[in-house]
RNA sequence: UGGGUCGUCGCCAAGCGGUAAGGCACGGGGUUUUGAUCUCCGCAUACCAAGGUUCGAAUCCUUGCGACCCAGCCA
């Protein structure tokens, strides 16, 4: 089975990176950052990210910062730090350097100090309301605050006194002085500091005024030396403000931003608050639910790090705006799965089969390869009796057409096992199937039986030995492919996103089953173990994803 | 009706003036003790539209049309 790597395409940033290489425009060079904010769990979107930004990084043999943009106490918590770390490093990356906006809060105030004394930032004292109002609108210019010119000195003293804790919260802003005029309400001079006592998750008390996103995050990338500052299309207009704080400032350098666009995965949502809401109101078992779209999900799934990094180099990497449909996911994670996952056997919902002439009492000890194409990875033992469990999907009293499992009167093969014929089902006082009797043929096992081709194949258990579990079907979150464009995103929740199935039996090898290794329940799909939920003497599985299924009904 | 960005197959996406890569999806054939995997084949005379430049245009120019983002003391 090949490994190879997928060949990596080109793209625009891809082609940007080479060509300042070449032309030495950062003496060989190329640092990266990931920056997120920790008020909230990462999420396939931001793998999208770290894959960009780490995947540069590790081409080109440059540096790749991790670097939490912990500027807004109120919403941040370590709780997000560490899920953070966490997860990138699942995602299989080691960062450079771990930074935090807040390390450079010193330098960032001495900036500020610098742009008031240069004439480019004061110290206002309008409301937020009244800034909004002077903002001006999309088509019509700002008017400018009636303490846009005080004087340096005053701004120096406000700007000091406001960082003593001398004003209430919100009483004053420094704003950069820049044009109310622009047509990019960006530019129209945009707040870089405000006032609010709030307990920062590192800097604790030491601050009651924080920097702004924009003043901030250029600051920050020029202080690593970033040179390639990669960011999302929002940012786009953003832009002309990070270039311009860079050009007021002696930083030890002038990153250059280029933005482009965040994934967009059908069947899910990714914006914080929604997700945030889907825990909180639990619709989902918390941020590691398996149908949520987080790392912590997706893990918990069953989804490798691996199938999630082929995701992020699939997809590509544009300026434009695009929708991925669910399969490119699915595909990936099949995939890897397909070429890694142990085969074993798993009966969903059973129905009692009973091998009328096999011995009573009578157990053997089949030995069957673990993966059908990877003979290196062994075999193991399943034991076969004379009671076994099949699906009740495989039996079918009338078959649809092309039905190619067990019916009356007819063969199918047990993988690993015999060829079994149906002779006899038993029913209940309610015509409800109860078991089924079969004969074997004990000439076939190993072989094929002469003269006769048997086309059906299913699985199986053996009713003493197997082992109960519950089983969790998980299927998509959502019900529509844009949750988002809902009117309300919870009306578009999926009401069958998770079936338990409380009674399935599964082989007894998996009685040793870890949380390491992916199984194939084979001919139903991938799995694996769920250590959370687990318990002695009933382990509980995740579906990962289904397989594909090929059958066209008719 | 301000500014920014984007329009190539159902969904992604190469292409950078020399005559439409690739992946997913889909359809069909073969192998198979998983209706899986694997494998073979098919799948845009056409690049938002209309003009123009050129021997030659998805690529350059013009004019339209459509979509997305921006008016947080969020990031």
């Amino acid at each position: 089975m090949s490994t190879h790597e997928p060949s990596l395409a080109p793209n625009f940033i891809r082609q940007i990176i080479a060509n300042d290489l070449k032309t030495d425009k950062h003496k060989g060079r190329v640092a990266t950052r990931f920056p997120p904010e920790p008020n909230g769990y990462l999420h396939i979107g931001h793998a999208k990210s770290i894959c960009l930004n780490f995947g540069m990084a590790i081409e080109n043999n440059g540096t790749c910062n991790l670097r939490f943009d912990d500027t807004n106490p109120e919403k941040e918590s370590d709780e997000y730090v560490q899920s953070i770390m966490r997860d990138v490093q699942w995602l299989g990356f080691s960062w450079s350097e771990l930074r935090h906006a807040s390390d450079y809060f010193e330098q960032l105030y001495g900036y500020a100090v610098v742009l008031i004394e240069k004439g480019l930032a004061y110290v206002d004292s309008l409301s937020a309301e009244q800034i909004r109002a002077y903002r001006g609108t999309l088509t019509e210019p700002g008017k400018p605050s009636p303490d846009r010119d005080r004087p340096i000195a005053e701004n120096l003293d406000l700007f000091q006194r406001m960082r003593a804790g001398e004003f209430a919260d919100g009483q004053y802003v420094l704003r950069a002085k820049i044009d109310m005029a622009s047509p990019n309400i960006n530019m129209r001079d945009p707040a870089i500091y405000r006032i609010r006592r709030v307990h920062h998750q590192r800097t604790g008390d030491a601050w009651c005024i924080y920097p702004m996103y924009d003043y901030t995050h250029c600051i920050s990338d020029a202080l690593e030396h970033i040179t390639h500052s990669l960011c999302t299309l929002e940012f786009e207009d953003h832009r002309p403000l990070y270039d311009w704080v860079l050009e007021q400032v002696e930083t030890p350098s002038h990153p250059q931003q280029i933005e482009f666009a965040r994934l967009q995965l059908e069947y899910t949502i990714v914006s914080k608050r929604k997700l945030n809401l889907l825990v909180t109101e639990k619709h989902v078992n918390g941020w590691d639910d398996p149908r949520m779209p987080t790392l912590a999900g997706l893990r918990r799934a069953g989804v490798t790090p691996k199938a999630i990094r082929d995701f992020c180099e699939r997809i590509g990497l544009t300026k434009q705006n695009s929708w991925i449909e669910m399969g490119v996911l699915e595909y990936c994670i099949r995939e890897d799965l397909n070429e890694n996952a142990l085969r074993v056997m798993a009966v969903l919902a059973p129905l009692r089969v009973v091998i009328t002439n096999y011995p009573d009492g009578q157990t053997e000890n089949l030995e069957i390869s673990n993966h059908p194409q990877r003979h290196e990875l062994g075999k193991r033992s399943v034991p076969f009796a004379k009671t076994i469990l099949i699906e009740q999907d495989d039996f079918a009293e009338n078959p649809p057409p092309k039905y190619k499992r067990l019916v009356l009167g007819e063969e199918v093969r047990l993988r690993g096992s015999y060829v079994i014929r149906c002779h006899e089902v038993v029913k209940d006082a309610d015509g409800n199937i109860t078991e089924l009797r079969c004969s074997y043929d004990p000439d076939t096992l190993g072989k094929n039986p002469e003269g006769r081709k048997v086309k059906g194949v299913i699985h199986w258990v053996s009713e003493a030995h197997a082992l109960p579990a519950e089983i969790r079907l998980y299927n998509r979150l959502f019900s529509v492919p844009q949750p988002d464009n809902e009117a309300n995103f919870l009306d578009a929740l999926n009401p069958n996103s998770l079936e338990v199935l409380s009674d399935c039996r599964i082989e007894a090898s998996l009685a040793e089953a870890t949380g390491e290794h992916r199984y194939q329940f084979e001919r139903t799909g991938y799995f694996c173990l769920d250590t959370v939920d687990s318990v002695d003497g009933k382990k509980v599985f995740n579906r990962t994803v289904t397989l594909r299924d090929g059958w066209v009904k008719d």
